[in-house]
RNA sequence: GCCCCGGUGGUGUAGUCCGGUCUAGCAUGUAGGCCUGUCGAGCCUGCGACCCGGGUUCAAAUCCCGGCCGGGGCGCCA
């Protein structure tokens, strides 16, 4: 006899298994789910029932059930979609305090057999095999939390940017050249003409202040550079604010309350889901001050370890990760070479070597880069010359200094790798959904 | 792009150093059976695998070469 899928009918999906524990004993229920495994005893069978909210038991004795969910039951798969007809009942017998005895079942969807990983997770699976069949992966509870607390996460840092006054825009990302210089751009069709994928909305942030003042985009952007490491992506989602009549040191301290509103927020809203992957939250994250150490203290510190960095190179990872060990959690790199930096970062008034530019760090990794930028056009085209482009290729966007760009300061947050440092995942690929990296362009 | 490590049933592993008794072990899964309180249920029986291509050898999961795929460490990343 063949499986047969039932119509889902004028049947409602009423209750969410995370409501139903608090459900006075007899309240008739509908829901709806995924059968995750069905502990059979013989007369007596067991369905564990998920949903995106959690488990529930649905109970059905054999001798008290109608022959109807009996029979459906004998051809069952796991991870075959069901919806359940029944009772709340409070029970000790079940962990869980209560267990639902189905009137009727429904059954919406067959899954094939054999799974291609483990959903309960009993027997681990292997990086590459979660990737491949990621929809399933993501059924798992521990992964699907993380991204439920990236939503806490971008939910925190939405309020907190609008309660500052900022403005949320989106920018082009497609683009007609590739000459802001930096990363390598992807080259796409448009039409008859060619152009590339946007690798940060920069340029257009800082315009916006001339109008809007304080402005943020949350955005997906893309590099096309050959990276294989754990904290890098080729397509990714980055934070990016920029406010007129402000510098590095106020954007700096508006990161830093900005980091610690975010888990103001979370450990009012998840420290449950958090502990759950292993995070316990404490007051020190909420209160403790991210340190800030220059370019030139951190060469120092670097030196007294015994890893010697000229004056001028950026920070190699090994020399990152030896300097991580001088601090717990988030801090700030600041005072960069200003020959590090990209053009648009305001060299310091007092040495045009160093340059009001920041990294925020955690681990060795850096979360969040940003700065005061220069607002001059004459100053502006002189960087752009000392860093080797050409201002006639930046014309369109020079011209927007020319009549009244106000001071500005600003920086982008790579909101997956604060993810990571929440989560304490080891992986970027782990905290997004379907990561695009060298060479995974599937699922 | 460079260096290191790895690839064994659907899933995760043992075995590989030191080739043969590996007819490839275990767990999970799966099929069937027993079981009315399980909650990683338990017990019994069955099913299912050595990444690809060359080479060495009487003999290759095991050694050698190449490829593909993955992980880590770097580099790249205004």
């Amino acid at each position: 006899m063949r499986n047969t899928i039932t119509q889902r009918g004028h049947w409602k999906k009423t209750h969410y298994n995370c409501q139903l524990s608090s459900l006075p004993d007899g309240t008739e229920v509908t829901v709806m789910g995924w059968l995750q495994d069905v502990r059979d005893l013989g007369k007596i069978k067991f369905l564990v029932l998920r949903d995106s909210t959690g488990v529930a038991q649905v109970t059905v004795k054999v001798d008290a059930a109608t022959k109807n969910i009996v029979d459906l039951l004998s051809k069952l798969t796991r991870e075959s979609v069901i919806a359940v007809k029944g009772v709340v009942k409070r029970t000790e017998k079940s962990r869980l305090g209560f267990e639902v005895i189905p009137s009727e079942l429904k059954v919406l969807n067959y899954a094939k057999k054999p799974l291609p990983l483990e959903v309960t997770g009993k027997t681990p699976a292997d990086f590459e095999t979660r990737m491949s069949v990621r929809f399933m992966d993501l059924r798992r509870r521990s992964e699907l939390l993380i991204f439920k607390i990236q939503h806490e996460v971008l939910r925190a840092i939405r309020s907190f940017l609008h309660e500052k006054g900022f403005t949320e825009v989106f920018t082009p990302k497609i683009l007609a050249s590739a000459t802001e210089g930096g990363a390598e751009l992807f080259k796409v069709k448009y039409f008859d003409k060619d152009a590339y994928l946007a690798q940060s909305p920069q340029l257009y942030k800082e315009v916006l202040t001339s109008c809007f003042e304080k402005v943020y985009e949350i955005g997906v952007y893309f590099r096309a550079e050959e990276s294989n490491t754990p904290y890098h992506l080729n397509e990714f989602v980055s934070v990016d604010i920029e406010a007129a009549f402000m510098d590095y040191e106020d954007v700096m301290q508006l990161l830093e309350e900005c980091i610690k509103h975010v888990y103001h927020h979370l450990a009012a809203n998840c420290s449950r889901e958090l502990r759950e992957l292993g995070v316990e939250l404490t007051k020190e994250d909420v209160t403790k001050h991210f340190p800030r150490i220059t370019y030139s203290k951190a060469l120092e510190v670097l030196q007294d370890k015994g890893f010697a960095i000229n004056w001028g190179e950026d920070l190699t990872t090994p020399a990152l990760r030896k300097l991580s060990e001088e601090f717990e959690g988030y801090y700030f790199i600041t005072d960069w070479p200003t020959e590090t930096k990209p053009f648009y970062i305001k060299p310091s008034v007092k040495d045009k070597n160093i340059c009001e530019a920041f990294d925020l760090m955690w681990r060795h990794i850096e979360l969040a880069s940003g700065g005061t930028r220069i607002h001059v056009r004459e100053e502006l085209e002189e960087s752009l010359r000392l860093k080797g482009l050409n201002p006639e290729s930046f014309k369109e966007h020079l011209k927007a200094f020319d009549y009244g760009m106000p001071p500005h300061a600003g920086w982008g947050l790579g909101l997956s790798r604060l993810i990571m440092a929440i989560t304490r995942r080891q992986n970027i690929r782990e905290v997004v959904l379907f990561p695009r990296d060298r060479t995974r362009l599937t699922p």
